[in-house]
DNA sequence: ACAATCGTTTTCATAATACGAAATATGAAA
DNA sequence: TTTCATATTTCGTATTATGAAAACGATTGT
């Protein structure tokens, strides 16, 4: 059953049986008794043609997923393969208010790493994740948080002028990804992208933190690559 | 397993694998066997004290669900339930630009009975569902759709005055249901409602049309409880 | 219009496994 | 600790799922 749904899934149009069959390695009689059962219980339905598409009932359960269902839960592994892919620290964060804060993480496994503290806090401005955030809101937005924060410097890298956070961050989010340029600490740079939910909302952000000199920009499509799947786990599809 | 899932929807809290075993009538071993293999495939999950609640997998699954998953089928049952109940027809009708259109219906058995045809329109301003969704949108959005329709008289019940029209939508939005007097056909009365998605939108409306003589406001209550079943089936749940 | 073909659905004998009772383990409260 | 309630495992039996093959149905080509 588990694999008919997910190979339905996986296909963005409705599939006959032969193809379900086929894809899940199931006999055609099995696999037509099992979607049969599961059409009556209204986790798949029938097209006008006869073949299968998820059904209404997975929405209702869906939409009633605790959200306490933890993003570091289905991050973490991910967050684990890209760490051993890149050998660095992997952080997950997310915004509270006018700060972002670290909610899990991955370390690298060496002598000399990135450290966050799950739990510890920063200012939107001063990282990478954190200038997307504030790129998503938009420029009003922007603008008001740079009213109420006042832009402090934590290093000479920091954005302290609100036109060069606006074009930085504009720019993320075109870019899909943000850079942190020693603009938090001096040494420590960083590879932001952001994550989002079934709804389309930025949930979290991911980000990679490395000593400025070890930094690759080969980097940056693995880390966007593994949020696309952590925001696609999270029911995220691209519009 | 639907029993299961569907008990274990219906707590908001993860629930014990007493309570799953007595509210779905499963033996406990049986119960506890299911349980484990949907947990294996990540449609549910445990808490650390071991309780059951839904898993991420129904997320992904859940926002993969087709969008052609018609509205329709999912009410056309609840709507004729409802024309039953009221022995009046009943209408769904979706946004589409400054207009509603009629999707679904269900017609009263009568012999005098309003019969909206679908596919037809209506522009916003004449109708209860249509004045819900300016409501819903907020007052700049309602300015600007008078400003753009001018709102042109259909009855001399149409509300042609902005200010009247502000009113009336705020107020029905406040109240969760919007009435029609005459405002679009002489004669002819409507109670109309929202219908939501998981994500909160406003993605349809149902209405009751009668001859204004036959309308009650008893009736107000049967619609509003129609349209929050079939919000529910959609995934709405209210914050 | 008819046969042929391909995909779907049903039937049926058999093999697999799900079932419930009971035994055992676990963990919280006394 | 001991006790009690709940969760988990075990095990023989009964139920049900399985795949081969047949029946059915729709679409295509002759």
């Amino acid at each position: 059953m588990a694999k008919l749904l997910d190979v339905i899934a996986s296909h963005d149009e409705a599939a006959s049986l032969k193809i379900l069959s086929a894809e899940t390695g199931l006999h055609p009689s099995t696999a037509f008794r099992i979607l049969s059962s599961l059409a009556e219980h209204g986790y798949i339905e029938r097209t006008a043609r006869g073949n299968y598409q998820l059904g209404a009932k997975l929405m209702q359960l869906g939409s009633r997923v605790s959200a306490s269902v933890d993003i570091r839960k289905i991050a973490l592994p991910l967050m684990e393969k890209l760490r051993d892919r890149l050998g660095e620290t992997v952080n997950l964060a997310v915004r509270e208010g006018d700060e972002v804060v670290y909610i899990e993480r991955s370390l690298a496994k060496r002598m000399i790493r990135v450290e966050q503290i799950i739990g510890s806090r920063a200012p939107l401005h001063v990282t990478a994740v954190g200038k997307l955030m504030l790129g998503d809101l938009g420029e009003a937005a922007c603008r008001s948080y740079a009213k109420r924060s006042k832009l402090p410097a934590y290093t000479d890298h920091t954005h302290t002028r609100l036109s060069d956070l606006l074009e930085d961050s504009a720019v993320a989010i075109r870019q899909g990804y943000a850079l942190d340029n020693e603009e938090a600490e001096l040494g420590v740079g960083c590879i932001g992208t952001l994550i989002r939910d079934a709804s389309g909302q930025v949930v979290a952000g991911l980000s990679v933190s490395a000593p400025i000199e070890r930094r690759r920009d080969e980097w940056i499509e693995p880390v966007k690559e593994t949020s696309e799947q952590i925001s696609r786990l999270l029911g995220y599809h691209a519009a």
